[in-house]
Order: structure tokens, then C-alpha cells, then sequence
DNA sequence: TCTGGGGTCCTAGGACCC
DNA sequence: TCTGGGGTCCTAGGACCC
């Protein structure tokens, strides 16, 4: 069996933890650049609060219900998810934990009697809460997308089931199928369901008894033969382990205010390149491929908001660590890219091909400018964590700040900066 | 005249997730 | 005035090889 434990209303349960009196009061938590809603406590949901929803939209409902608002902060919440993940490797050994997004957990439960998971279940969700604070949902079934299935039926019913909901007999399956929808199943979207639903098929037990043939040709292939398998308590998804290094690191931001400058988006490139050259280094990678885009700011903002993305990529002759090698290529493609005139909103780079760093062992063979690179990308990365966010930075990441994000409605840093530890007065 | 069969690697793009 | 920021996996199709 497998359960999957998730963090109830994570970000606004983290903003909460340390500001008690929004205990029961509605609480929401904004994307970066406050730009829309992201997490919404249970009293939020009921006043119609819509998830994603652009935040300027939601204002009128939101000040009319007093609700309370949160800019993201995502060195809290990362603090916090580590403790839940921690605790939870505390009571099942890290091999039996597989962290699969900052607010939830699968946990394989191998080897305990079918009559006891409904207690241990229950343990989970009271030991998480005692130790950390956080309340959790646990869902516990024989494949992945069951767990993730009576997950969703627990917190839809929580005073009936406590947040913790276990299908241990084919007969609680088949209902929990019945009671669910196929676009909340994990692994169905928009576009499947639709189509699901021209088919005429509505719930999830009906998606259950289709051929893997069906599933094959109309979702995806292996993926939705997979699915299918798994709906029928046939496990087709394994547990990963948690070590797994990223295959694809980005970071992308919309600006701030529009720019139309081209420094400006080179600094902004050059910001970003450094910020994601630091999560290389953090995995002891080397990325080959360095590539970058930018979107222009539709004319008219109600049709196809996202706007237009123009991107390029650029093969280094070999693969690096190093924010100040992968900077000049970033940089060097904005002049592509830019076209005078425009107004842009949003820029980003991402690096890809990523291999392990040959340059961390070298020493003796390696020539002395590659040894003192890697020095002092270590000092580089030592002092910015211990200080303040970039106290070292190349001079091409600028320091204008017009194109920056807003995050006007941040809590403090409670648990990761000394000069903004939580007080008890 | 006619036009095999098998394989790999790469890229672009679609679908999904939180 | 104004709509987030990361990621993953998979497939199809083209280029190329023997």
C-alpha cells in the first residue's frame, strides 16, 4: 500500500503558523509579483476566492471579506516543507519517503497488517501537526493515483474522515471511483477531460473499465496505459528516489514594470542566469546547453495574455558551472532577440544538457584558471547564502532594479534570517 | 527497372503536475 | 495598471547510419 500525506493549504497554513490570531480568519498567498492567487485558506475558498485567479481581479471579494493577503515567501515555506519531509523520514526511514513537490510526500507502506493502516494513517496526520505544525490530508490506497484519489475525497469531507481516508477493500474503491470526477483524477487535465467527456465518459470508474488499447491510442500512450492500470489498483507508477538530479534548471520571471530597454533585459538575463548557474552548482552540474527567451507584452491584453515568446539557444563547447561563462552567451543572445520598439514583460533562461561537473575533482590536472573559477564560485555561493540575498554579484546584473519583482505583502523570515526570527514579547 | 529494413539520435511540441 | 514559476515524460518526425 501507499499513502500519500499533503499539506493542507500549505502556503497559507505556513503564513498562519506564526501569526495565530488568522487562525480561522480567510487567508490568501500571491504568485511572485503578487500577480495571482496561489494558495487559499478554507474560509477563502468559501467566499468564492478562485484558485490561480489573477489577484486584481479578486480584490473587490477580498477586501470586502477582509480576507487576509501574503506575498509568497518561499524561504519559509521551503523551511517548513523540509521539517514535514523530515518528519515523516523520521517515522518511515528516508527510503521509504519520496518527496514529490514541497507540500506532499508519497510513503510506501509495505509490510504493515491491512487492519492497522487506518491508525497509522491517523499517526501520520497528528505527529506532522505536533512536531511542525502543519495539518496534512493522508491518503492511503494500493497505487499511487488511488492514494492521490482518496487524498482529494478526505479533504472534501473532513469532518467525516479527519483528513485521513484509507481504501483497503475493492468495494471503497469502486465507490471512491464513482465519487470522483475524471478531471480531478491526477494525471487527467483540461484537455483529456474534455475529450473524456465527448466520449461520454464522466467518472472515474468508468475510465477504470476501459481497454489499455483505448488508453493507449486517446491518452498518450504508455502514459495513459499506466493511468488506466493504476485506477484499477494495478501499481504502473513506482516510487523515485529522491536524489534524482534536475534534467532542465530555469529561471523566469515577469518584470516588475515593462521594459523596453535592452540593459535592462540584460541585466535581467544576467540576474537569472546567476540565480540558476547557483541551482547547478547545488546539484554539482554542468550545463551544455544555455538557452533564453523573452515575451514581448500583448497589445491586447484579453487575447492571449501569455503573449508572444522569442527564444535562442546557444551549445558552449563545454560544459560549465560557472555564472561568469554562462552570462556572455546569455547576454550575447539578448542582442538577437531584441527588437527596438518593443514593450517586454517577461524574461527567462534556462539551462539544459546538464552532466556532472568534472571540474569539482580537478585539481592537479587541471589548469589553474578552471581551479581558481571553482574557487571562487564556492566563495561566491558560501557568502550570498550566509548573507543577504546577493551581497557578491557580477557587475552585468546591473543595479537598477526597475524591472524587479514587486512582492509588496511578504511576512518576514522567521525561521531562515537571524534579523527576522519571530519575537515572543 | 525499382525503391529494404532496422536502428539511433535529436528536436519540437503537447500534455501533465504542483 | 493588471494574469506565476518551476518542472516531468512522452511522441512524432526528420536526419543519418549500415
Amino acid at each position: 500500500m501507499i499513502a500519500i500525506i499533503d499539506c493542507n493549504n500549505f502556503y497559507c497554513s505556513c503564513e498562519r503558523l506564526f501569526l495565530p490570531h488568522l487562525d480561522k480568519h480567510p487567508v490568501v498567498v500571491l504568485s511572485n509579483n503578487d500577480g495571482c492567487i496561489i494558495s487559499r485558506s478554507d474560509e477563502a475558498k468559501l467566499f468564492g476566492v478562485e484558485m490561480a485567479g489573477p489577484y486584481f481581479k479578486a480584490k473587490p471579494l477580498i477586501q470586502q471579506h477582509n480576507v487576509a493577503v501574503f506575498s509568497s515567501n518561499y524561504g519559509l515555506y521551503g523551511d517548513l516543507s523540509w521539517r514535514v519531509m523530515e518528519t515523516l523520514r523520521i517515522m518511515f526511514g528516508k527510503k521509504k519517503v519520496e518527496v514529490y513537490s514541497v507540500d506532499e510526500a508519497f510513503v510506501e507502506l509495505d509490510g504493515y497488517k491491512p487492519e492497522y493502516l487506518p491508525q497509522l494513517a491517523m499517526e501520520i496526520r497528528q505527529k506532522v501537526e505536533l512536531w511542525t505544525g502543519i495539518k496534512v490530508s493522508v491518503g492511503v490506497a494500493p497505487t499511487k493515483v488511488l492514494a492521490k484519489l482518496a487524498n482529494n475525497l478526505s479533504k472534501k469531507n473532513k469532518e467525516k474522515t479527519k483528513c485521513v481516508l484509507v481504501l483497503d477493500t475493492q468495494q471503497k474503491i469502486d465507490a471512491a471511483l464513482r465519487h470522483t470526477k475524471v478531471g480531478d483524477i491526477w494525471g487527467v487535465g483540461r484537455q483529456y477531460a474534455k475529450k473524456l467527456n465527448e466520449w461520454a465518459i464522466f467518472d472515474a470508474y468508468q475510465l477504470s473499465r476501459m481497454s489499455e488499447s483505448f488508453a493507449k491510442v486517446k491518452l498518450g500512450g504508455v502514459v495513459g496505459v499506466r493511468l488506466v492500470k493504476e485506477l484499477r489498483g494495478e501499481p504502473a507508477k513506482d516510487m523515485e528516489d529522491d536524489l534524482v538530479n534536475k534534467k532542465m534548471i530555469a529561471t523566469t520571471r515577469m518584470f516588475g514594470s515593462p521594459v523596453t530597454n535592452i540593459n535592462d533585459i540584460k541585466e535581467a538575463i544576467a540576474t537569472y542566469t546567476s540565480r540558476a548557474a547557483e541551482k547547478l552548482r547545488r546539484q554539482n552540474g554542468a550545463a551544455k546547453t544555455i538557452s533564453i527567451f523573452v515575451v514581448k507584452k500583448a497589445e491586447d491584453h484579453n487575447v492571449n495574455f501569455h503573449g508572444a515568446a522569442v527564444s535562442a539557444y546557444t551549445t558552449l563547447p563545454v560544459a560549465t558551472s560557472f555564472t561568469h561563462e554562462l552570462i556572455k552567451p546569455a547576454v550575447e543572445m539578448v542582442d538577437k532577440l531584441f527588437e527596438a520598439g518593443n514593450i517586454y514583460k517577461k524574461a527567462g533562461v534556462m539551462l539544459s544538457n546538464i552532466v556532472p561537473d568534472e571540474s569539482i575533482q580537478g585539481n592537479l590536472f587541471k589548469s589553474d584558471t578552471k581551479n581558481s573559477g571553482r574557487k571562487l564560485m564556492e566563495m561566491m555561493d558560501n557568502i550570498n547564502f550566509s548573507q543577504r540575498d546577493d551581497v557578491l554579484k557580477f557587475a552585468t546584473s546591473g543595479t537598477s532594479r526597475d524591472w524587479k519583482m514587486r512582492q509588496e505583502l511578504r511576512s518576514k523570515r522567521y525561521t531562515t534570517r537571524w534579523d527576522e526570527l519571530f519575537e515572543v514579547s
